[in-house]
DNA sequence: ACATTTAGGATGATTTTAGTCCTATTTAGC
DNA sequence: GCTAAATAGGACTAAAATCATCCTAAATGT
């Protein structure tokens, strides 16, 4: 449906969580889950991936929890996603060379080759430390809507 | 998996067909299927879908058989696609605001929604026209690859 | 009438998606 | 050493999507 899975989405949520904890600290599956909405024993799934992918890292037993691998500066959103979604690839023909027989003489095949780097340039260019701050920008400018241009205070 | 379906591909390649005749050319669905690689009867409910969206008109009965609706100027890739996919959304944030209710304190719905916009910059930018032009100039350049620089006779 | 074609619906196998649940293992702290 | 707290991992499942096939109805040119 050239839509991204719930795994995607999920993922990405939770490593933005952990991205905007501090360095090194522990976060349980029922913190990251409660904050991020995400059902818990889906999350405990998603996050087992994501430790696999080498994203994330884990400690087991009281005390445990979750933490980035890597500085947030150096996750980027398409990392996030492809470590528990796989490769992504918009169209069969992008996977490999010959996976698509027709691609040699194919003039579509070039289109979604554009397509598909167009959609990473945007996806790798955000770093989780990136949007951790872009996060709290929008907390601080939306508070509310429809603001009364002047006075915080009304009615 | 963020992938386009076979529905999707199939839909392409048929209005691309269409495109390369002469203007108001009939084709038979035997036709298309044969050139394009589309299995038959999988087709015909392409071809049903294509003609439902106006982007193809029909002809029933004995020298029956497909069109297009309107130029190959006229077509972009995009809306072959979305013609049979339905509307593109990279994320359920995108389909409607308040889809996800995150989505006005979300740094990563401002990324979905560029990466869409970018994808849908290049989807919108190939019309079918385009496409057949390019197709022709793949033809005459590729005919056999690793080509002797100079006479095209060789052994 | 008849052959040719598309229209449309019913059906179905397989895979993917989106989860849940239970047990095993590891670890900290007492 | 025991125990409580956590993750690891596998089994399982319901529902939906994907990728088709097949049959009958309707339309149309000759
Ligand atoms: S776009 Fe062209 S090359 Fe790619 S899958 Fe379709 S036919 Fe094959
Ligand atoms: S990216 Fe943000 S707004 Fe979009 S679906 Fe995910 S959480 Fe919701």
């Amino acid at each position: 449906m050239l839509q991204i899975t719930r795994d995607g989405e999920y993922a990405v949520r939770a490593v933005l969580f952990l991205a905007g904890r501090a360095e090194g600290a522990l976060s349980l599956i029922s913190e990251i889950s409660e904050a991020q909405e995400v059902p818990k024993s889906y999350l405990s799934k998603i996050m087992q991936h994501l430790v696999r992918a080498g994203l994330v890292k884990s400690r087991r037993g009281a005390r445990g929890g979750f933490y980035l691998a890597r500085k947030p500066e150096e996750i980027t959103l398409r990392e996030a996603i492809e470590a528990v979604e796989g490769p992504i690839f918009l169209n069969v023909c992008l996977i490999k060379k010959g996976e698509c027989h027709r691609d040699e003489f194919c003039p579509v095949h070039q289109v979604w080759k554009e397509a598909q780097k167009r959609l990473f340039e945007v996806l790798d260019g955000k770093t989780m430390a990136q949007l951790v701050i872009d996060g709290e920008s929008l907390l601080k400018k939306k508070p509310k809507k429809k603001s009364a241009r002047k006075s915080p205070a009304s009615v």
